[in-house]
DNA sequence: CCAATTTAATGGAACGTTCCATTTTATTCT
DNA sequence: AGAATAAAATGGAACGTTCCATTAAATTGG
């Protein structure tokens, strides 16, 4: 008596062409559109394939191929509604051009990080944008050199890494944003938040510092406190400045997390943020808009910067003689409420 | 004259068993650890492998195996944060498990979906975690039946369909804030936001009605008002809401971000959230603790309902024998400001 | 020390596709 | 109509791996 079929088994491609009575060669032309075949016969071998189910394997082709049309993205924080901006701006180039991503989260561990980078690599990715986590070292991406994967750096640049780089301009923000406090008078100003390690930070406090140094000024070394880039970190070290016994009298914050966190701490002191003190933040995620008082921040374009990421990879990879290239992205100034710039127009006025 | 090499071609298996001087299979059998290998020979393979930078190759293994350790993951709105979360949940566990997630966003768009989940199911995704864009239809997913891609519904469910679903207590945490709301001492209450033909609108306004029924009240058709999932979409909801002759004096809404919209358009007309009128969402994302006043709402720990989607899918990959099921996960009332039970309890004391 | 057993290592045939070199069939030109 | 050409269809050898059936080498037992 005949066993009872567990499984059916994947249908291939010689089983499309038996239904269509016609060569696996043939089915495979239609497949790929490459060859000229008969409008009448491949329209016999479509109907084969969907009433037998057929699902194409990408892998048997990709043996013969080398092209993949996938490509990995590496994110260090997906919960960071940065992140998320960034990943939706890679996401919608890449499926434009019939690639698929292949997304995932890192949460900072260098160690899932190269793992899944790995496996990325053994499924043949052509390329994969990484926002690295932090304390990436350059040996942690040595295959970088190598022709098979195209590696794009993004956000966080890697110094001494061959690879394309995509990054907005935080020197440039960092300095047009502390330009907006000093014209507001401020000249006891802060850097809070982010760790020294961190380039991203920085190349902020560079531009911070340089925005000082235009005007005469300086930041007072006391007045540059390191924290974890997150809520609770710019919370701890808002309380530090507060503190001192010479306290700022405006802040800037590593990005909109810490700067959120900066304001819960100055709020639960019964400072009143834009009026007893003025602070800002950097990357205009939607959470800046909310909050009360509305943060007044950098807007770096999150979406485009994935964009941008998605397109220099995609060129890289289709041309692989193409050499790396960096894109710095724009860094635009949001006035909002917790510089107290409303507040000031207000005094100037009356 | 020998032509200068274009690409180094990819190093293989056997590449490297040259290279070790030894076959092909036992390469196999160290890359699998299957077989048993002497150490001194394993060793000597392992230090091939670096040296020439082998990069093993899933594509070519799988077109034996079938099991291809990745399985996708389809998100209809990353931008949402409740989604990343989610998201983060499914990639904990998966990483855990040695499964790579694909991961891809919809915007919603039902024709992107299909796409997606076809290239997903090409590169030999054994499982699909899916949260189905708006008007998604039981058609679009047909191939939920056959063998060799497990579909796990999650999020919103998707009546007529055949597979595994993870959603949170709609009608329980609907139920919940609104019998919260009666305690407050509200009858005439709203329902905001969401559109009719959405299946998770329909749970939340039964949960809702249902808190009325049991009150002995019932929501006036009058104020059951529908509108895009979105800031704007609730915000102008609330405003015909508050144009209404009789307005309520208390709203239940679709989601946070329907809420956050609706506190807009309140304080856009002068009234005091919390005080004038009463405002709670749904999901508990992020910007429910951030807004101001903070927003009453209902937690359905989106994380948690990522892992265990990711575990369910996980075990049925495994065991395809094993039939679907489906898991509704906890909602829970978290007690913000928006409600005004904080000055209601001041009121009662003072 | 030889047989019996265990441990290591090896060919070679798949797996599902592509693509080159051919062959078959249809179309055009004089 | 017959030759020349163009269009359509086909075998079969790759691609990089796994795994079964073997063989070779090492270990054990009496």
């Amino acid at each position: 008596m005949p066993q009872r079929r567990e499984v059916r088994d994947k249908v291939t491609i010689v089983e499309i062409a038996d239904a269509a009575g016609v060569s696996k060669s043939t089915v495979s032309l239609v497949l790929t559109g490459r060859g000229s075949v008969k409008p009448e016969t491949r329209e016999r071998i479509r109907q084969a394939m969907d009433a037998l189910g057929y699902v194409y394997n990408r892998g048997a082709a990709n043996l013969r191929n080398t092209q993949s049309k996938i490509v990995g993205l590496v994110l260090n924080d997906l919960s960071n509604p940065f992140f998320a901006e960034f990943a939706i701006g890679v996401e919608t180039v890449l499926q434009m051009a019939g690639y698929v991503a292949f997304m995932a989260n890192t949460s900072e561990s260098v160690v899932r990080q190269t793992q899944v980078m790995r496996m990325m690599r053994e499924h043949g990715a052509g390329g994969i944008i990484l926002c690295p986590a932090l304390d990436t070292k350059p040996e942690d991406i040595a295959w970088a050199g190598g022709l098979d994967t195209a590696l794009l750096v993004a956000i966080r640049r890697l110094p001494g890494v061959a690879a394309s780089v995509v990054i907005p301009d935080n020197v440039a923000g960092a300095a047009r944003v502390t330009r907006h406090l000093l014209n507001l008078g401020h000249k006891r100003i802060a850097y809070l938040g982010g760790m020294h390690s961190m380039v991203v930070r920085q190349d902020r406090f560079q531009g911070c510092a340089e925005a000082m140094a235009g005007a005469g000024q300086a930041i007072d070394p006391g007045l540059n406190i390191e924290s974890m880039p997150t809520r609770d970190g710019g919370f701890t070290a808002m309380g530090s400045a507060l503190a001192l016994p010479d306290r700022p009298t405006a802040v800037v914050c590593y990005n909109d997390v810490v700067a959120i966190g900066a304001m819960l701490a100055a709020a639960k002191r019964g400072l009143v943020v834009g009026r007893d003190i003025a602070i800002v933040g950097f990357d205009d995620t939607s959470e800046a808009r909310h909050v009360s008082p509305a943060l007044t921040t950098i807007a770096v374009d999150a979406g485009g910067l994935g964009e941008r990421a998605a397109a220099m990879l995609l060129e890289r990879i289709t041309n692989p003689a193409s050499p790396a290239t960096t894109h710095i992205g724009p860094a635009d100034l949001v006035i909002r409420e917790s510089c107290g710039a409303y507040q000031h127009a207000l005094a100037a006025a009356g």
